[in-house]
DNA sequence: GTGGTCTAGACCACA
DNA sequence: GTGGTCTAGACCACG
């Protein structure tokens, strides 16, 4: 359970945990039912608060991405069915991909990174 | 000029002007050297306090996306030297991948949807 | 965190706030890893408002003299990796020699003026 | 008379005058009594409001650096006798300093920026 | 308790 | 008329 928190970033940590998790579940690091530590766990391991972790868990047990489980505490969602990508996610990726293009990446370079990215994740 | 912000968003008022006007220059429908609106003008166009449109100008400003000609208000930078992207935006693009990959979206449909996103960027 | 804020000069409060605590860090009487005032305690110390000590320890953060870890209030970087001087550093030191020269300081007036305030930063 | 202004600094267009100009007396490209183009002359060179300009020979004038002269409008004043350097010279270069030695400038490298930076003055 | 955001409104510096 | 600065005070997000 290797999380890189950054502590000086704009980005809340629980925030950051719950990106991380998300990126490692797509990444098959993290497999549908598999448990995760436990709160308390994960928070004596990266020295942040239990509130915090607590907040990013109910972020993604309410995104559906886990589950509470009575015998092992919370576990990775099984596969969710197939759906229209949240609003929220296109806007974020509509963002990105404009910075790329102003940062000169063109059509092919975009697709390139896309692709290669998206092939990281999914081992 | 027309910006859609969210007042109830998790997303800070200023960002939401930051991506739009991003979003808006990729798009074409903000040119290098054109003008934008004057803080004031913005501000109650949008029913927002100038000081938030500031803090929007200022954050492009510095990111080179935004000029402020202390003659001419604040244009449009001209074509930025093509660079290495940002590393916050990769991260946030590999965190809209997992999302799109956890949403059952295929290496297809991703790549379709980039494509399609990345056009309607320029012009 | 003695400041010396002077109401009415040209230079704008937050960037005398700013300028002393380069000048603080240089000195070594803020050092690496240590907490500095909340931004409360800080406007209420020099009886300005909050946000204009907030704009002062941003620009310190984003130039990278100050660290906002979440966890712990404001504190003064590590030594950051020596690096080539700011463009604008040299401009302004160029203007100061000069100003020098045409108050009659010779060469060697100014090597030991230099040498001098170099020396009380340091310890 | 070669100034390069800078329309998107922070820095005001009639202080850049004025520091260019000072740089330029402390060279030796101005000499005493030359003469300085006429405030519309410079303003059309360089594009500015003449405002702008009138501003910034006020300002010179004002410190002794320029004077109004009947005949040739205005000139470029003889040596000052020496004197003690200005408050706002000293804490400029305080800064100046401050912010070399952040970036990992030692004294030695310091004394040689500033004898070479003099010495390109004076010349 | 910390910093971050936002408002309404004022004043100033700049061009 | 433009952006920049500042205030007083409020509310919220974060940890």
């Amino acid at each position: 359970m290797l999380l890189h928190l950054e502590f000086d970033s704009d980005i809340p940590i629980y925030q950051q945990i719950r990106d991380q998790i998300v990126v490692g579940i797509a990444d098959g690091r993290l497999r549908p039912g598999q448990q995760l530590p436990t709160i308390r766990a994960l928070a004596a391991e990266t020295g942040v608060n239990t509130m915090t972790v607590s907040k990013a868990y109910q972020l993604l047990k309410q995104e559906g991405y886990l589950q509470a489980d009575r015998r092992s505490g919370t576990v990775v969602s099984g596969r969710r069915p197939p759906g229209e990508p949240e609003e929220s996610t296109l806007r974020a990726l509509r963002v990105s991909l404009s910075e790329l293009r102003l940062a000169g990446l063109g059509k092919e370079d975009v697709a390139r990174l896309v692709e290669r990215l998206y092939a990281e994740g999914g081992k």
